[in-house]
DNA sequence: TGGATTTATATCAGTTTGAAATATATTAGC
DNA sequence: GCTAATATATTTCAAACTGATATAAATCCA
């Protein structure tokens, strides 16, 4: 599934603008999914050219001009077909789970600040999940999708609130014994 | 960080052939970062060309040739940089949470298989999470990655199963009341 | 007044994806 | 003993995505 098959999928909840698909990304499901507008504008000009969606240019007097998309019924199929055929995938890229699995060969300030930086940004996320103000639709998948991210995210937290002393003092004691850490790097082999 | 990165700081835990870094991302956090072959390789050539890594082929008699490569001094260094410098980002894209998104557009029993699925490849993954039998390193950072995999995980298939049927029961009785679903999709606007 | 944020789109080099192609060896089941 | 599947091992590449930068005006806040 691309980030054209999810702008379809997101027009469907009424038109928009590339702007306002990137802000609902935000909303509903940033914890799940990320687009940035890289991706959303080339999606939006693809999906135009092929006649999956329309856009109505609205000159604005007093903001930058936009493009408001609406799905065509030839985009609608498309989006079943690809909401019917999509394998369930499930990615994660954690740049902090391998800083972690790392841990040994930082000094723990660094660590103790990484893991610190990485509880801030789970509560952060945790605060905007889906605070949805329903636009139009109010179906219980929305609330599934949060409900879903709130209990892995929640997760995390504790677990890394109850690990955080424990792995610094071990990662300490495991260093003083020699092993691993910018010593053993600075010096060659 | 990109993937050389990553490569760099698994050659700090002995040597290994590209084939072997993919087995050991799979074993050791294939549920927090994923690289394929396609990746990894070029990754590694590149390191050479640079002169972070070296690496000497092997004609093995019955086996496919392979090249094992090291780490250097320079590469120890730049891999030691890239920690220190690298912000703990965590992305998910996952297209599970995006097709429970839009539940209300597909057949119930389309979304149940959908549910089934990924409960299924979650329990896989814990099942396969990290029963390091230690190579050389048994450092407590290992454990903490693999702690917080299982915690992360185990929280979304409880998640899932303990609201499985009141999704497809909610969705159900959502799309009997006249919303969503292919009817609407297939007649147009 | 003036700096930060929000609205709005475009661009693009560099990276990654994911699948296919290539070859041989071993293991498992029949 | 045969055959299919799996494991070892690397290469390639088009298509997709990332993340940063550029542009520009409006509004919010102090």
């Amino acid at each position: 599934m691309d980030v054209k098959t999810i702008c379809l999928g997101v027009l469907t909840l009424g038109d928009k603008t590339g702007y306002e698909i990137k802000k609902h990304f935000e909303r509903a499901f940033s914890h799940f999914f990320v687009a940035g507008f890289g991706s959303i504008y080339p999606a939006l000009s693809a999906l135009t050219e092929d006649g999956f969606v329309t856009h109505t240019d609205v000159a604005q007097s007093k903001r930058p001009h936009k493009k408001v998309y609406s799905i065509t019924a030839e985009g609608r199929a498309l989006l079943m077909e690809a909401l019917l055929n999509t394998p369930p995938r499930h990615k994660v890229r954690s740049e902090f789970a391998v800083l972690l699995y790392f841990a040994h060969l930082l000094p723990c300030d660094r660590l103790a600040a990484l893991i610190d930086q990485r509880a801030r940004d789970i509560e952060a996320m945790l605060g905007n999940i889906d605070c949805f103000e329903r636009d139009d639709l109010p179906p219980p998948s929305r609330e599934m999708v949060a409900g879903l991210g709130r209990a892995a995210l929640q997760a995390q937290l504790n677990y890394i609130r109850e690990h955080r002393d424990w792995l610094l003092r071990e990662i300490d004691r495991y260093q003083k014994r020699g092993h691993g850490s910018l010593r053993r790097a600075a010096s060659g082999s």
